[in-house]
DNA sequence: AAAACAAACTAACGCTTGTTAGTTTGTTTT
DNA sequence: AAAACAAACTAACAAGCGTTAGTTTGTTTT
């Protein structure tokens, strides 16, 4: 097991922090005395609070986007494909919650790295609707608009930050399937 | 058609900056800017900073109150209930999109409201629970997770202040159908 | 015409913000 | 023993924060 470096510490802390008071109302004084010393001391070890930031939520949505295109290339069924997509929200989430909170309320406060966030964004919802359209023509999904679909599922997939942690019991093989489920073959007998 | 006063003015420009932002990023001066005036003018129509936030979130989640009242205490089936709750999300999020952003995002900052706003939402997902249950027992819903299903139709719908902008041509009663069969049916065939 | 009111203004307050500069301390490497 | 380094410190900075006090301006009510 590798150990954490002190940046790498103070990164995490920080995450912990911006998932309880949002970004901005965290101020640097408020990460220090977290960490156990002065605010000053923290720039001996980062160079912004932005570059905080920037290293959590550019990292997330770097293994996202990863793991979204090794998805894309496998030759599996449509429904198989959701069901990898839906693994891959479970696996990170549970591995970065507080990161996955950042990720989703903080991303606006990202600056030059703003740009690059939003098309990573971009190309993966991309990647997620032509999963979709082809489910669709193949005749795997049903026919209704995908544009609703991708946005439940996703938005679901993307608030289990919120959540994972209450269900720690829960193992994370069984709460894929559970999703699974829900999100594919519906509530309703 | 009532017309508004200065300060529900007010209020109703710092919720869209509120969206963008985040509460703790939008200062009294940006607010000011916004409305064409000086940020000290601000306080000739409200208190505080702070009465803005529990002014916009308090209201919205005293009115979905009200609406899974109502609902709770019909007695349509199941599954009929949960049409109706998504369409209440629909109608309101559609109303206030940019109030359903700082309910969402920043319901952390409230203060002395903080408490009773807890207690609404706890009392809320209550009731969603108990729906899910009592479909479950009289056989209408799978036999799944209630906690599951909950999480995934909820987290769905809270988020439909990001969504509902861009789709000002659907209109909503045709959302809440595509929706209610989504959530509730699912999407494979 | 006088009084009252709504809604803006200027000026300033005490406090907090992110950050920098320079220094001290204790450990590790030469 | 000397040199280098990692990681903390104190002190301070300029800028920005929410908010208050007191004033001006123009309209509405008496």
């Amino acid at each position: 097991m590798k150990t954490e470096t002190r940046q790498e510490e103070i990164i995490r802390v920080a995450a912990k922090l911006f998932k309880e008071k949002g970004y901005s109302a965290v101020t640097m004084r408020d990460l220090a005395k977290a960490m156990g010393i002065k605010a000053a001391s923290l720039y001996n070890h980062i160079n912004s609070k932005q570059d905080i930031l920037n290293a959590i939520i550019i990292s997330l949505a770097e293994e996202f986007t990863e793991g979204m295109k090794l998805i894309q290339s496998s030759n599996e069924s449509c429904i198989d494909k959701l069901k990898k997509i839906i693994e891959l929200h479970v696996r990170i989430s549970s591995q970065n919650i507080y990161g996955m909170a950042s990720l989703n309320n903080d991303w606006m406060h990202l600056e030059e790295k703003l740009d690059y966030y939003q098309k990573l964004r971009v190309d993966y919802e991309d990647d997620f609707r032509i999963i979709l359209k082809d489910g669709i023509a193949s005749g795997e999904i049903v026919n209704a608009q995908p544009e609703v679909m991708m946005f439940s599922i996703l938005t679901t997939l993307r608030s289990l930050y919120i959540w994972v942690p209450k269900k720690e019991d829960l193992n994370l093989v069984e709460l894929s399937n559970t999703l699974n489920q829900i999100l594919v073959k519906g509530i309703n007998k």
